[in-house]
DNA sequence: GCCGTTTTCGGCCCGACTGTTTTCAGTCG
């Protein structure tokens, strides 16, 4: 039972104790427990193997959860939530997670109707049953068929965050053209460069607060994409898109812009640390600002209301509440973290020698429009029969005319090749070729699913290899749709650091591998990491926007990355000098 | 269930919107 199991009980038994109507307080302990789980760069196996005093030290995990999790690990299920899955039908959990239907009308509409399931729950709303019970009527009725159509609709995949990002540029761009939007920002998960979003958050302040409200909001929902306004008031409105993406737009006052900013960049659990820290000193924050009693002594901008409760700026990508709050509080001072205009080059990208669909020169010339002082032109080896691979003879050719087009252009193109890690570790070229190339890309595109031990000796002989280079997305996965590799990821790190080889950060938003939490145990080992687009095409060089975030969101600064290095620092071979 | 330079007990972030109600409970973020 790994960490997502785990985080997925702790989150069941929540939902099961808020049916059950128990106290809250206990439900939320469950519920954080969840999130920390989730986002613990430790294998919970190993701490409970090793360490397991360890785990009271989790900030969230007391004796009670302890006592569960050891439970979990070693027998695969805790008595605690069997005996409260008996206690109700499995089919509610499933109606919570029908929009506006929380533990209180699940619970409501199981006692007095008997409703067990999605299905049941149509079938009561169908025959009007639901209209009769106290506090619901015929609107709640049309309300609930509505989200459980939605419901069956649309995945509950999270939205990737390179579709979520160019989904709220489009709103953005949209609601800019109501003249009464002042400022206008996207706040939330897409802020914080999270992989996956829930929703869109986006913020404005609007010129003549007194009667722009209206019109703003009447202007967000007439918006094209439109499929259900599903909430519109003064302050809030959230639209549903066809995509099936909420939206939600919030016009605030210029003075809590700021505050708002922050309130709804998140996370929650960041947010309320924030306020438990505010209160002790007897302040208290919303997205209003900052309040000593009734006054207000900060909103404006986010720095003030950090400095206001007594920190330094905090970047949106680590206010997670997983470690940046202490930080703070102790070194008075955040450290400059690596920003997209820090990156000199791409180290991965593809042509028309395997899988791309541009020409090596083509993609010259749009990394020259990128700016960059230099890339590194790595098509796959033959072995991953799809990408149409080269062989020996076809990256000689292309050597030649990389050499011609080092000439040409004023870039430096360093030659390389994404080999893949063969079976057994081995690489998918001779060293002949091997040891010509500037950068040697590993990548694992077969055989992942071998057993975790298998797995780590495999990838830990590829990055021992002398001529490798790079590791290319070390998990495998791709999000939503394939899961990563089992290995020991802890070894594995502890290989490239030991060995010189760099982690990739594959850009691309389906991968954005190596995972965030990772980043930073590499960079804690000493392991330098590379942020890459592996684009196949010149507009996915634009993916490297989030590949940064990704970086950020694991605490790196500029040094820790090879592509922040000028090109006088890497040499001829990308690892001459150390950087 | 967790937590403690105000506490080992008594707290635990804060507010908008909706649909139902004549003042509020539930949901959501």
């Amino acid at each position: 039972m790994d960490n997502k199991a785990i985080s997925q009980i702790f989150d069941e038994v929540a939902d099961i104790l808020d049916i059950l109507g128990k106290n809250v307080f206990r439900i939320n302990a469950y519920r954080k427990a969840a999130l920390t789980v989730l986002n613990l760069p430790r294998d919970l196996r190993d701490i409970v193997d090793k360490t397991p005093n360890d785990l009271p030290k989790i900030p969230g995990i007391g004796q009670g959860l302890k006592a569960m999790i050891v439970e979990l690990v070693q027998t695969g299920h805790s008595e605690e939530h069997e005996k409260l899955k008996k206690s109700i039908p499995a089919g509610l959990l499933e109606i919570l997670h029908i929009r506006s239907l929380g533990p209180k009308k699940v619970k409501l509409l199981h006692g007095k109707l008997g409703v067990k399931s999605v299905k049941e729950l149509k079938k009561a709303a169908e025959a009007g049953k639901i209209r009769e019970l106290e506090g619901m009527g015929p609107r709640s009725e049309a309300v609930i068929l509505k989200a459980i159509e939605e419901y069956s609709t649309f995945s509950p995949d999270r939205t990737l965050i390179g579709e979520a990002k160019m989904e709220a540029i489009r709103i953005i761009e949209y609601m800019k053209g109501c003249k009464k939007v002042e400022k206008i920002e996207y706040a939330g998960s897409l802020r914080r460069a999270k992989e996956t979003i829930g929703d869109i958050d986006i913020l404005v302040t609007v010129k003549d607060p007194e009667k722009s409200h209206e019109a703003v909001m009447e202007h967000f929902t007439s918006y094209d994409d439109v499929l259900n306004v599903i909430a519109s008031g003064d302050t809030k409105s959230t639209i549903m898109l066809i995509s099936g993406m909420h939206v939600d737009l919030r016009v605030i006052d210029n003075d809590s812009f700021g505050a708002a900013m922050h309130y709804f960049t998140g996370s929650k659990q960041h947010n309320i640390k924030i306020r438990d820290i505010a209160k002790k000193k007897g302040l208290k924050v919303s997205e209003y600002g900052v309040f000593k009693g009734e006054k207000l002594i900060a909103g404006k901008t986010e720095e003030d209301v950090f400095k206001a409760v007594g920190f330094p700026y905090i970047i949106p990508e680590i206010r997670r509440n997983e470690g940046e709050i202490e930080y703070a509080l102790k070194n008075k001072k955040m450290p400059r973290f690596v920003e997209l205009s820090d990156i000199r080059g791409d180290l991965h990208c593809h042509s028309t020698y395997s899988d791309g669909k541009y020409s090596v020169e083509e993609m010259t010339q749009a990394m020259i429009a990128k700016g960059y002082e230099y890339f590194a032109m790595t098509d796959h080896s033959s072995l991953v029969g799809v990408t149409g691979g080269m062989g020996t003879a076809d990256i000689k050719k292309q050597w030649k005319e990389i050499d011609k087009l080092n000439k040409k252009y004023d870039i430096k193109i360093f030659k390389g090749s994404e080999v893949d890690i063969l079976k057994d570790g081995g690489l998918d070229f001779d060293d002949e070729v091997l040891k010509e190339l500037d950068v040697v890309i590993i990548a694992a595109h077969l055989y992942q699913r071998l057993d975790a031990r298998e797995q780590t000796e495999r990838l830990i002989t590829a990055i021992e290899n002398p001529y490798s280079t790079i590791m290319a997305h070390p998990s495998g996965r791709l999000i939503n749709k394939r899961p990563p590799m089992e290995y020991d990821v802890e070894k594995v790190i502890d290989a490239c650091a030991d060995n010189g080889i760099a982690l990739e950060i594959n850009a691309n938003p389906m991968r954005l591998d190596l995972i965030d939490r990772y980043v930073k145990i590499a960079r804690d080992k000493g392991a330098k990491i590379a942020i890459s687009t592996d684009a196949h095409s010149p507009s996915q060089l634009d993916y490297m926007e989030f590949g940064v975030g990704i970086a950020r969101r694991g605490w790196l600064q500029k040094n820790d990355i090879l592509n922040t290095q000028p090109l006088s620092n890497l040499g001829p071979k990308l690892f001459d000098t150390s950087v």
